[in-house]
DNA sequence: AAAAAAT
């Protein structure tokens, strides 16, 4: 149990509005941070994804800030645009009425409303680095009185690509002044630069509680020789029916290959990447929060951060860079304790890479074959099954039990049962599952090509049994954690049907409010 | 080598 938020330090003022958002419990990495914070200490802040990070440094911020001198005095960098929306939403709601005032600084959008915004003058910006710089140099952005400096996806703000940005604007801004990083991982390359812009700084690092494991079943299908990636992909849609779901692609290109393909073949996704405008980035994100777009095709534009209430899936297409990148995209599922899917698709010549991901989580993924033709139907067959049992125990099946009994005088009750399913079966058949039409049957049954030289157990279900190595603490949030709820038994063939599939109806479970921890609006205040 | 981030 945490100690309160007005035993960390915060006003009453502040807890009051806290609880009217319905923010009442500090989470692990807010009860560490915060005390630090408001003591004036640098902070290096690592937790895993939707622990409440942005609260973290929000609120001491806010509880410190001179109100009444209106000048930037909090400084935010995020790498992506729509982070720095999200970080700005989430600081935005811990305002309250106290007066203080915020910007959202980042590129793709007119220029002169930021400008007249800082004009006006604020206390708090977040932003891109491109932008912020560019309004540097124009001399509407003064960094003079900056007293705090933050640093989300701090690892990522600090490499390669970003990390000639984030030092100009740091020449820029007053050298007393507190500066806090925060990231999921924190690669020691990284790790060893933080001395050159953090002083004296304490480490927090808030491993997941082992009441709350963070539920994401990883699952490896091991795609054929000689198979395409897209061709893997198909048969693996079928059999995931993935309600909603990021698939993650290494180039703009492939996503809007891909992307293509699957609308084809009728399939509701769309894509997400650096090459779209800001505005179309932006309605996709409102599509696909509303569930208007079920899958969504993206770069790793998409892997940090980004904030989408219940995804059930996540898809590595193409294996992602780094361990840290593949932390973060799956990330994006599993979130305020909900289950979730990930998925990576891996050639026989990825083998090596899959197990250095796995050591690293310090979790054995699932390893699959391409689920074949019989496999899907089997699922869909035993969805359909479900779907009868929850029916037979709803309100409604009284209204058909006259048409049964009409069509009894006639019939064998087993008999109008099974017309009733067919009916079912074909009705809610998606218009997308298709049998490959290029593939044999011998191959469709299996797709995976037994070793034909190398000796050793060519078992097509090969699990990982690789030794677990302890001492990574900071990159990786948990310890090893027993086999998801994916045993093999759910996936044996069985009656093998002609014809289509019933499409599941999944209920939609209302989002609580996890008290301090995960919610719509706190979460884009975590990662 | 690619992605992100200013136009």
């Amino acid at each position: 149990m945490n100690p309160s938020f007005q035993e960390l330090g915060l006003s009453e003022e502040r807890v009051q509005q806290l609880e009217t958002l319905g923010f009442t419990e500090p989470t692990n990495i807010q009860a560490q941070a915060i005390p630090h914070l408001l003591s004036g200490r640098d902070v290096v802040g690592q937790s895993q994804t939707g622990t409440g990070k942005t609260a973290a440094f929000s609120l001491p911020i806010l509880e410190r800030l001179d109100v009444n001198h209106r000048a930037v005095q909090a400084l935010v960098l995020a790498p992506t645009r729509e982070l720095a929306i999200q970080v700005h939403d989430a600081v935005s709601t811990f305002i309250g009425n106290s007066g203080l005032r915020t910007a959202a600084i980042y590129g793709g959008q007119s220029i002169d409303r930021q400008i007249m915004q800082l004009r006006r003058g604020v206390h708090i910006v977040v932003g891109t680095p491109g932008r912020v710089i560019d309004l540097l140099e124009r001399g509407s952005l003064k960094l003079d009185y900056v007293r705090w400096f933050v640093l989300d996806e701090a690892d990522e703000m600090l490499s390669m690509g970003f990390i000639d940005d984030v030092e100009k604007i740091l020449s820029q801004a007053p050298t007393e002044r507190q500066t806090a990083l925060f990231s999921a991982t924190m690669p020691p390359s990284i790790r060893q630069l933080v001395n050159n812009y953090l002083n004296d700084p304490v480490t927090v690092t808030v491993q997941q509680p082992k009441a709350a494991p963070n539920k994401i079943n990883q699952v490896a299908y091991v795609v054929p020789r000689n198979w395409s990636k897209a061709r893997a992909l198909q048969p693996i849609l079928e059999m995931e029916d993935p309600e909603s779901a990021l698939i993650f692609v290494r180039t703009r290109r492939t996503a809007a290959e891909l992307t293509s393909q699957l609308q084809s073949a009728g399939h509701s996704v769309d894509e997400y990447h650096g090459d779209l405008s800001q505005q179309a980035r932006e309605r996709l994100l409102g599509r696909f929060r509303n569930r208007q777009v079920r899958w969504v095709v993206a770069t790793d534009i998409a892997a940090r951060g980004l904030d989408v209430d219940q995804l059930s899936h996540v898809i590595n297409f193409d294996l992602p860079d780094s361990v840290e990148t593949y932390v973060h995209r799956i990330g994006r599922t599993g979130r305020a304790g909900k289950e979730g899917t990930a998925i990576t698709l891996v050639q026989p010549f990825e083998r090596r890479k899959q197990q250095i991901f796995e050591r690293h989580v310090r979790q054995a993924w699932q390893v699959l074959p391409i689920p074949t033709r019989a496999q899907i139907e089997a699922r869909y067959i035993q969805k359909l099954q479900e779907q009868v049992r929850e029916a037979l125990t709803g309100e409604r099946l009284a209204s058909f039990l006259p048409i049964v009994r009409e069509l009894s005088e006639e019939y064998d009750a087993h008999a109008i049962a099974a017309a009733a399913l067919q009916l079912a079966y074909d009705q809610t058949r998606p218009a997308w599952l298709q049998t490959e039409a290029d593939a044999t049957e011998e191959e469709l049954l299996s797709p995976t090509p037994k070793p034909k030289l190398r000796g050793g157990g060519g078992s097509p279900r090969r699990e990982y049994s690789g030794e677990r190595r302890g001492g990574r603490s900071w990159d990786n949030g948990e310890g090893g954690r027993g086999e998801g709820g994916r045993g093999e038994g759910g996936r044996s063939v069985k009656p093998k049907l002609k014809g289509g599939s019933s499409s599941p109806r999944r209920e939609s479970a209302a989002s609580g409010k996890k008290i301090g921890s995960v919610s719509a609006a706190q979460e884009s205040a975590s990662s």
